[in-house]
DNA sequence: ACCACGCTATGAATCGTTTCATCTCGTGAG
DNA sequence: CTCACGAGATGAAACGATTCATAGCGTGGT
C-alpha cells in the first residue's frame, strides 16, 4: 500500500556504504569487495530497491531500448520482423519500444516525437513515405534510424530490404507461363513503396514477355483483410466477361480477403481465378485454398536490421550499409494452371 | 554530424527568457503571455529542441507509458487487444510498451523488471501462471497492474476476462449436438488457465449432457500454428479406428496447424475430422475450411483493460473490478454435421 | 622505518527538467 | 501620491543515479 520507493541513498545507508559503492555494486561489481557486496545486495532485496532508470538515463545521456515502428501490427509479417528484432535487442539486454503507425502520418510523426523524447538509441522504421523530416531531424540529434523493407540512400543511412521489384516479377512470370492473359493487380495505397514496387515488378515481368498479357489494378485503402474482401466483392461482381484470371495481391493479407470473398460469390479458385499473394505469412499455407505467395525472410529482415542498428550506435567509423534480401515464390493451389 | 540536442538552458537563453519560463510554455502555455510564447516556440524550432523525457521523469516521478505484456505477439488474437490498449493509451498520450513472454518465465520476470525499473504508469499483464511475486512486488511499488484474460481475485486487483468455462462448454455442446462422440481436446501447455479452462468447460458439457461421449486430450508445448501441425501430424498417424471424429483446439493458430495437417494427410475436414477453433482470429474464417470457432471480444478486451488500469492510476477510491465478457460460438464448415 | 602501490570506498558534482516561492512592473482604486 | 493587486517572469531547489578524482589502508620492497 506504501507506493514509495526506496532511492540508493536508503540501500546505502541500510548496508552502511556510500551511494557510489551501492552503484559500484549495481554498474561494477568487479570493483568492489566480496563481502560488501554481499551486504548491499542483502539491502537491496529487503528494501526491495528498484533502480530508477531516467535518473540512470539522464546522467548516462541515452536509454536502454531501441524503437520499432511498423506499418500495422496485426500484419503478421511485421511481428515476425519484430520477433526479429526483439531477439536480437534482448540478447544485448535492450527493450523494443513497438510502435504501430496503420500507416497514417499523424501517428508514425508522434511516434517519432515520443521516442525522439525518449533518447532510444536508436530506430528501426519502415516510413510510409518517402519524404520524411522527421527522420533527418531523429538524425542530426544523432539518433541512428535503420530503414527496413525499404532500401535507403547509400552512404546516407542503413537498411535492410527485400526485392519488391523481384518478387513482383516472379509472380507475374509466374502466372504468364502458367497461360494467365487477363491479371489484376490488386493493393494500395501506391504511395507505399512495397505497393507501387510490386506492381512494377509485374510490370516488367509483363512487358518483357512476349506473351499477349494485359494486367489491370484494383487500389485498395489499406493492406489488411477488411480492403481484400472489399475488392473481392468488387471483382466477384464484374461481368464474367471482364473477370480477370489470375489476381496479384500486394500482400497476403489482401489476398486473403479477396479469396474469402470470391469463394463466398461462388467463384472458384483458381479455376475461375488464380490468386498470388505476397509475404508467405503462415497463414497462407492454411488458407481456404493454400495460398501462392512471394516469401521474404521475416525474422532475418528483424535480426538484421536491429544488427545494422547496434553496429551504428557502437561502430566509431561506421559505414552505412543496405542489406537487399531475395524474395522466392512459393507456390501453391491458389495458382495452379489457368483453365 | 553534430548529435548535440540543445537544452532547455539554451532554448531559455536564446528566447531571452528563464529557464521556468520555458519549461511553461512546454507545460502551462496558459501562464505566459502571448509574444513571449512565440519567441520561445520560435527558440525551439530554431534549435530543434527536443525534451529530454528522463529529465521530466525524474523530476515528476512517473513515466508517460504503459506496459502490455503478452503470451505471444504473433498471435492475432493479441495484437488485436494490443489494438485496443494502444486505442485508449493514445488517446490520454500514453505510449505501449509491448512485451512478448512466448510463455516463459524467464522472459516474463526479465520484462517486468524492466518495465519496474521504467516506472511506467501501469501494467497490463495475461500472467503465464497464477503465483506471480513479481507482479505482488510491482503492486507494492504502486504500480497498478491489471491482469487480462484471466480473472483476478476481488477485492485485490482490477481484471478483464472472457468467460473460458463457457467457451469450452459452448464448443463441446455444438460437438454434442452434431452427433461427434469422440472428441480430442488438442491444446497446452495446461499450465495456462486458458487451456484448463477450456478444457474444463468442454469436460463439463460432456459430464452433464446424456450423450455417450468420451473426450481425450492431447497436449502441445504450446499454442501457435507450429505445434498444432504437429499434432496433426500425430492425428493423422492413429489407426483409422481410433481417429476422433471432432477436435476441439485451446486456440486457433493450434487449429490451422491441426486443419493443415489433417488435409495434407488427405483427411476430410468436416467429413472425417470436425474441428472448432478458439478466438475467431481473421484468419479463422478464411481458413482452408472456414472454422468453426469460440469468438471474443478482442479489442473491447483490450480497450477495457486499459480503461480500468486508467481508473486505477486516476481515482483517489478506487475500486477493483473484476469484468468478464462472454464468447459467442461460430459455426463455419469446420464443425458441420457429422458423418 | 619509509615509500610506493594496489585495492576499496568515498562523496561531491553532474545530467535536464519541473515546481514553487518570490520578484517586478504596470494599472487602477482610494 | 500611495498602495494593493495581478499577471508574468524568475531562479534555485529537487528528483536519483553515475562518475571520477581522491582518500584510506594494508602490504611488500628497500
Amino acid at each position: 500500500m506504501a507506493g514509495s520507493s526506496p532511492n540508493i541513498r536508503e540501500v546505502a545507508v541500510r548496508a552502511g556504504v556510500s551511494v557510489g559503492t551501492v552503484s559500484n555494486v549495481l554498474n561494477r561489481p568487479e570493483l568492489v569487495a566480496e563481502q560488501t557486496r554481499e551486504r548491499v545486495h542483502a539491502a537491496i532485496s529487503e528494501l526491495g530497491f528498484v533502480r530508477n532508470d531516467s535518473a540512470r538515463q539522464l546522467r548516462v545521456g541515452r536509454s536502454r531500448t531501441i524503437g520499432l515502428v511498423v506499418l500495422d501490427v496485426a500484419n503478421p509479417f511485421f511481428t515476425d520482423v519484430a520477433r526479429g528484432v526483439e531477439e536480437v535487442a534482448n540478447r544485448e539486454g535492450l527493450a523494443v519500444i513497438l510502435c504501430n503507425t496503420d500507416e497514417d502520418h499523424h501517428k508514425e510523426e508522434s511516434h517519432l516525437a515520443l521516442l525522439a523524447e525518449m533518447r532510444v538509441q536508436g530506430v528501426l522504421i519502415n516510413p510510409i513515405d518517402e519524404s520524411d523530416g522527421r527522420i533527418a531531424a531523429l538524425r542530426e540529434r544523432g539518433t541512428p534510424v535503420v530503414l527496413f523493407d525499404r532500401p535507403g540512400k547509400p552512404g546516407e543511412e542503413c537498411s535492410v530490404a527485400v526485392d519488391d521489384l523481384l518478387g513482383g516479377r516472379l509472380a507475374a512470370e509466374h502466372l504468364i507461363d502458367a497461360g494467365h492473359q487477363q491479371i489484376l493487380f490488386v493493393g494500395g495505397p501506391f504511395a507505399l513503396r512495397q505497393v507501387q514496387e510490386r506492381y512494377d515488378g509485374a510490370l516488367s515481368a509483363i512487358n518483357s514477355g512476349t506473351a499477349d498479357v494485359r494486367m489491370d489494378v484494383m487500389t485498395t485503402p489499406a493492406l489488411n483483410v477488411a480492403a481484400g474482401r472489399e475488392a473481392g466483392d468488387q471483382i466477384a461482381a464484374l461481368p464474367r466477361t471482364e473477370l480477370p484470371s489470375a489476381v496479384f495481391c500486394a500482400n497476403d493479407l489482401v489476398a486473403l480477403g479477396v479469396l474469402q470473398a470470391l469463394t463466398h460469390a461462388g467463384l472458384r479458385v483458381p479455376h475461375d481465378v488464380a490468386i498470388v499473394g505476397y509475404d508467405d505469412i503462415d497463414f497462407a499455407a492454411a488458407a481456404a485454398v493454400p495460398l501462392s505467395s512471394v516469401r521474404q525472410p521475416r525474422q532475418l529482415l528483424g535480426r538484421t536490421a536491429a544488427e545494422l542498428l547496434l553496429a551504428e550506435t557502437s561502430e566509431a567509423d561506421h559505414e552505412h550499409r543496405q542489406v537487399v534480401f531475395e524474395p522466392e515464390l512459393i507456390v501453391r493451389d491458389s495458382s495452379a494452371p489457368s483453365r
